[in-house]
DNA sequence: CTTGGTGCAAATTATTTGCAAATTA
DNA sequence: TAATTTGCAAATAATTTGCACCAAG
């Protein structure tokens, strides 16, 4: 998949992008490129940041990446490589977050699109709140 | 408002804090630092942009402004004072970007919220598609 | 007159880029 | 072999901070 996309670009398949799209993959969760490079640096010491920086758009460009903001100033990323679109749902006190979707929303912002004459190619939805525990503590 | 948070908070009322306010609710829009800070140099040459960094933070901090992040690297405000809550429908071609909402879609992200033991204070949607134009252009 | 604010310039932080050497197709 | 990629370090871009001076309560 990703080579089928790097192929169509006329890129190259080198052992950093294998190693860096690996640990990507392993990993769970949305990881800022900072993290992706501290993990990749143990596998490989002398694999540079900006080569991760740059992977990480390719994975982007790929579709097997996407951006997440949640509003500090680092840009995440997530897998979709299998992954269902979801939304977020972030607890403001410990940060915990999860992802959901609910089929009823998404038809919804189809047809709030298309009302204002525009058709959808993605949406990002963020829920900020309070969970079970930090609400009783 | 403003006034009630400065003093409540006891910081004080300076006439660059009056003057960025003032210029930030007269703007339509979701204003960036850096153009609100060319439009304040205009009626006051000599205020800096740090000043203007940190009364942005104050204004969102007091709930008159709200950050508002579209996805290149800026941070943007948009007023709050009169204005209902709203989500973001933004054309990846052309920019364009309106406001709207669609109670049925709230009421949902309660719903969904609830769900996963979550009480909701606040959430972000954007919307991404192409607008009428684009798409036959 | 005390506490907090300002402007400036220097410092951070996250990310991008230039370039010579190395590598893939 | 030609074209792309890499690692490094230097360059940007957005935002923050330290500090001496100034001003509001």
């Amino acid at each position: 998949m990703f080579q089928e996309y790097l192929a169509k670009n006329q890129l190259k398949l080198t052992p950093q992008r294998m190693c860096i799209l690996d640990v990507f993959l392993r990993y769970r969760g949305h990881m800022a490129s900072e993290e992706l490079y501290e993990q990749v640096k143990k596998r490989d010491p002398h694999i540079g940041q900006a080569t991760v920086y740059r992977t990480l758009k390719l994975l982007s460009g790929s579709g097997l990446a996407k951006e997440v903001h949640f509003g500090d100033g680092l840009t995440r990323y997530e897998s979709t490589y299998g992954e269902e679109h979801h939304d977020h749902l972030i607890c403001e006190r410990c940060g915990k977050n999860m992802e959901v979707v609910d089929p009823r929303i998404e038809a919804l912002q189809e047809e709030l699109a298309a009302r204002h004459g525009f058709s959808l190619t993605s949406h990002r939805m963020y829920l900020y709140g309070l969970c079970e525990e930090c609400r009783k503590g």
